[in-house]
DNA sequence: AAGATATTTCCATGAACATCGAAATAGCAG
DNA sequence: CTGCTATTTCGATGTTCATGGAAATATCTT
């Protein structure tokens, strides 16, 4: 993970749409959904839809299995789990919070993470 | 949390310059930097790192502190916190995925979270 | 090959964004 | 009040984005 990746990841899912359409995945679990199962979902030109999920699919989020003619999406989980743990990481790097932190709560550890 | 402040945030930090300037103050840890300090270390326009300044605080990602002429910036951890919850939870909400996650892995969970 | 369905690519349009210099504001020091 | 420093607002410019209709592509079925 990099900086360049993260904000691409985050661009991609800071968009009401596309964050909506993500969020149809990660509870649709690891079965996934159909695009026009999204589509119902979602409500968008299949148009639309199709450039979103592109942005998805593009930057790791998303991946598509086909079967036939149609194309079932699925949440790729560990992009997610990667891009929260580069948004945590170095937390305090440049200060011994981390002592200051188990001074006070040796649960939590330091603020983020 | 919902989805439009997830939204506005995740866009807030969905761009390179902006996600810098956020890791940075993440790393500086909770004593925070002046705006200046900030601008030493991303070497940007007064001007462009104010207006990205604004966008992390009005998202409520940074808080900003006045100390006489100086602002000192500190990332928010909870928002950070909430915001990484929003993207984990109601994993596999529309499956049950919860016992296969059960019966492969008790420690893991589902696949997010 | 022909027909049917699922999905994507192309195209155009209006809106939002990133950048920076110049000017303006906020607050302290004297 | 004057000068000084820190930071923001304004204005302008080029870039990227979101949207959906129309046309194209992909795959299966017969």
């Amino acid at each position: 993970m990099n900086i360049e990746i993260a904000a691409r990841q985050l661009e991609a899912l800071g968009n009401e749409t596309r964050l909506g359409i993500y969020r149809t995945l990660v509870r649709a679990g690891t079965g996934g959904l159909t695009v026009g199962q999204v589509q119902e979902h979602v409500g968008l030109a299949a148009s639309t839809l199709s450039h979103h999920m592109k942005r998805l699919v593009d930057q790791g989020l998303v991946r598509q299995d086909r079967s036939g003619t149609t194309l079932i999406c699925h949440a790729e989980y560990p992009a997610m789990s990667a891009l929260i743990g580069y948004l945590t990481d170095e937390c305090c790097a440049d200060q011994d919070c981390i002592d200051d932190a188990r001074t006070e709560e040796a649960e939590a550890g330091a603020p983020i993470g």
